[in-house]
DNA sequence: TTGAAAGCGCTAACAG
DNA sequence: CTGTTAGCGCTTTCAA
């Protein structure tokens, strides 16, 4: 019934037949395999060429056990954070001639079930898992084997798995040492819900950094410039306003800087602001522009790609490890950009 | 070499063995074909299910001609526009059984090259083709034979593609017609660069709404706000000043709302806007909120899915065809929201 | 109703 | 140095 065909009619017995050599012949030319003579090997080439052979990856998957592809499952609908992430590692596995199958779960266990099955069908040789929220995340339920698995942004609760995240907490120290720096004192901290372990990790950071802290100038609420705004006028009401604020992401920080900038106090003299992620639509757009930190989620991706082929390769073991964040000075924390 | 080894180490032959019956007739029970006792069929499935038993989907292709994979390549790194059709699109592929490769050639074309090279090697059963913009662009070098080869939110320039693409025109009109209805008489459009083509188009559903068109009310510019910024400013200081704009993109569109916010323009009595993209992190932080367009990039990827499984069952011929856009009203063209 | 056998396209071990 | 052959795991005639 499936009459559907690959563009590539060709197989690799055309070619030999073409070259008037063996099959063994053939694929030991493609495959630069054995000894032959030089001249065997061109004339195989030349019709390989001619022939425009792609060899059947599916074919050459089913002998050697190994299909040369992954898995990547996401919980955050291909989301913002998922983007860079899936970039940085789809490029480093390309390079690695391994191809990516993607899923989105969307945090619905049974469509993560599925797509694990799926996929262990397709034979793939790894899998990466990914989510909106760096939280612990339960394993999969179903029997991987000894299938390389990684969690990117994402954990896991089995003691040794492989995980990858950004840290967090380095990244709040850099934000607050940097306001430190600009000889601010009285430094707040407007961030998320404190049920994301990111945001208790950036706050633990922040408050690392900081010789006392006043627990007054530390503010949690959703992940929106209305929040922002409105964090920022609690904290202008305060006896003992900040000289600056910390945010936990970009949206927070622009709301505040807006709201700043309706009250005509100055940013960075009066109050400096810094936010979290260096989300450019956003830290650019803003007036002035934010100060942030990156999380360098592109190279994150980049080294799980690296990770998962030693994974693959049998070389490397669990564990967790965290990829040091950047600082990306704007006007909002500078005075001369 | 490659020790590598999938977590199901169980074959249908294993399954055979267990159930006591062949491997013709394990493979009949288990893909519910040919003619078994309904006895038979159960051993086999009760066997298949204690050994865990997943079928190798690489051989099943091997055979069949058929790999129940399709892959995508964006021109987008995966970019905004991007992730929603994406997630509708693997929807529907997973749904019915076919997994997605995703790759990411960023307009390089040596790279798309590659890509391609590789799906085809992995026998893939259709190619989805998209860009950030929707522009024309030209056919893959390859020779892609009969591949099934689908271009969403991206054009080819082979004449008959196909090719799925939002309705600017009609959103645009369903923009300016909003405006109108509002009792709006001079409705400006501050837009993004000419040379894409949704801007051409967003322009003409513009101009057919309009009786007449006044072409100082017509702003290109970047995709940015602070282009927004910047034409709202030249349109006050215009003598006969709007008294509505529809704007080419949501951050025009909050460039153009913040700045008539710090003149102390009412919106959207003053004057109404309304964005594109329906973008809600822009447009939903924004004060007033901006109604704007919504594109509907999950259902164009939805429909890119059941439109690719249609050709690849041989159905479905090429040719364009638009998905109608939606119009999403908030705060900044509603006097009671 | 079930079993045996051929073959999908490729690789690798073994002969020649 | 090159050809032959036996599978990888599955589906599908064709016999029994």
């Amino acid at each position: 019934m499936p009459e559907a065909k690959s563009p590539n009619r060709y197989t690799l017995r055309d070619v030999a037949r073409r070259a008037g050599v063996s099959l063994g012949t053939a694929s030991k030319a493609l495959n630069k395999s054995g000894t032959l003579r030089s001249e065997t090997r061109d004339k195989v080439l030349l019709a390989a060429n001619e022939l425009g052979f792609r060899p059947n990856d599916l074919a050459q998957a089913l002998h050697r056990g190994q299909s040369f592809t992954v898995g990547l499952i996401s919980n955050d609908s291909f989301g913002r954070f998922t983007m860079p992430i899936m970039e940085g590692l789809e490029t480093v596995l390309h390079e690695a001639g391994i191809a990516l199958f993607m899923c989105n779960a969307t945090d619905d266990p049974e469509r993560e079930k599925r797509h694990i099955d799926q996929l262990l069908g397709k034979r793939v040789d790894g899998l990466v898992f990914t989510g909106r929220r760096a939280d612990r995340r339960p394993a999969p339920g179903l029997a991987l084997g000894n299938l390389p698995v990684l969690y990117v942004f994402s954990q896991s609760d089995e003691p040794d798995a492989a995980c990858l995240l950004p840290d967090d907490e380095g990244g709040a120290r850099l934000a607050t040492e940097h306001l430190l720096a600009l000889g601010r004192t009285r430094i707040a901290h407007v961030t998320g819900p404190e049920d994301f372990e990111a945001v208790r990790l950036r706050r633990r950071g922040y408050e690392a950094s900081l010789s006392q802290v006043d627990p007054t100038l530390i503010l949690h609420g959703p992940w929106s410039e209305a929040w922002g705004r409105e964090a920022a006028t609690r904290l202008l009401a305060l006896p003992n306003r900040p000289d600056a604020i910390f945010a936990g992401n970009d949206q927070i920080a622009r709301g505040i800087v807006e709201t700043l900038r309706d009250k005509a106090i100055a940013v960075p003299d009066d109050i400096a602001v810094i936010g979290f992620d260096n989300w450019s639509v956003m830290a650019e757009a803003s007036r002035p522009q934010i100060s942030s930190i990156d999380m360098n989620l592109k190279s994150l991706g980049e080294e799980a790609g690296h990770r998962l082929i030693r994974m693959i390769r049998g070389e490397s073991q669990g564990g967790t490890s965290r990829l040091p964040c950047t600082l990306v000075p704007r006007a909002s924390t500078t005075t001369t950009p």
